[in-house]
DNA sequence: CCTGAATATGATAAATATGTGAAAAATATC
DNA sequence: GATATTTTTCACATATTTATCATATTCAGG
């Protein structure tokens, strides 16, 4: 099994597309149901299938109902796409073994996050997750960024967009990629709060936020 | 002996993949039976079984009832799922050797803490279970906790909420994750009831209070 | 070294999340 | 069964973050 496939199962083509989207951009295989009763089927018929994607709120059989029927037969890895409004539907989803729950609208970033910790929970390899890049560590677990061992603060957004420049350390970012993947896929506000966040990003790095450079008339881009 | 296993015995599938998932995140080798015959047997069968987790209602053979056949030959630690409502079996237990009770519905920080005591326990080594983390102090047998040597009085939920804190000391906890492990899995009320309950925790513990810390937008931390 | 366009910045407004006290509901206790 | 306690919910105050905007500054190319 050379790429991991998911199985996406949503009754709105757009929110399908949304999904494959990202997860196409990060070296996927996605399979698409539209339906609860057309997930069972194709996952009965389909081998290899890692993790499943599954909404809530679908016609036919929602999403619970097709958790069930899948344990019934598999223990494949299940993340479930709920609606903030339904958010106390998580715990029930533990009756049916869902590993895990993604709010939307939710950012590619947080989506990616999510499937590969599963995947990799599930092939079981512990890993240390912390990321050191110049003398700037983010602890993912804890929360944590320091700068030359020194703790700062920093909000969700500025965390989130600081894991993400780290991540594409020397690659050029576009206002848009960043807005696509750190911001929630309904976010259409202007590519300029970017700025604003670099800014203050940079400012609460002390001397290191010359590491975000600016790429005129593009973008950004962290470099050492 | 590398992963421990337990053998879990209800007659309720949903119960029983409630369990299983518990467990196996925390690492336990898990082996089913739908029964109590059927427990006899696959006990009977498999080596290195190191705890059995007993539901008391079940058909032909109920939990007693296997709790006397596998005395007659082990001296396997069991625990015994009840009910709320036959709370008053819990002594009968004693005769057949049942080691802990458990009783429905319960939290799986609970759950998975008993079954580490237990195997503790069993272990040989007397323990007496204490965590100091900072000057707090919990006993969890005695279920005392101190701050800097005084006693204060906490609740049943404010002492598992302030355990789980100190276990996972240092790491950034989302609401949902400490519902999901604090709160009973049968609990489907609002993330908030975790801010009420961190305020009491923090009033309580005088200073030490603020090493709570809020992480904004994300959820509570316990740190020093 | 100008000029137009893009970015940096600071101030401010809007949106969100948390803190808190009190009341309601659920549980436990007597 | 009544009472006390714990737990949960709710509403409003407060705090913090995030987005927007106007203005200043910087940059690339002529």
């Amino acid at each position: 099994m050379d790429v991991t496939k998911i199985l996406v199962v949503d009754d709105e083509s757009r929110m399908r597309k949304l999904l494959r989207d990202f997860l196409v951009k990060n070296n996927y295989n996605v399979i698409e149901a539209a339906d609860g009763e057309e997930a069972v089927e194709i996952f009965m018929n389909t081998k290899d299938i890692s993790l499943i994607i599954l909404d809530v709120m679908m016609p036919k059989l929602d999403g619970y109902g097709v958790a069930e029927e899948i344990r019934k037969i598999s223990k494949v890895p299940i993340i479930m796409l709920t609606a903030k409004s339904d958010e106390k539907d998580e715990l029930k989803g533990f009756e049916y073994g869902i590993d895990e729950y993604i709010t939307k609208p939710f950012s590619p970033k947080i989506l990616v996050a999510r499937v590969e910790a599963i995947l990799r929970r599930s092939n079981s390899t512990e890993e240390n997750e912390i990321i050191e890049v110049a003398g700037i560590e983010m602890d993912l677990v804890a929360h944590i960024v320091k700068v030359d061992g020194n703790p700062i603060e920093l909000s969700y957004k500025e965390f989130e967009l600081l894991n993400y420049f780290l991540i594409n350390k020397g690659v050029a970012l576009s206002r848009e990629k960043i807005l696509n993947n750190v911001w929630n896929y309904d976010y259409f506000g202007d590519a300029r709060t970017i700025d604003t966040h670099v800014k203050k990003l940079r400012s609460k790095l002390g001397n290191k936020g010359d590491y975000i450079k600016t790429i005129w008339g593009m973008g950004y881009k962290f470099e050492v």
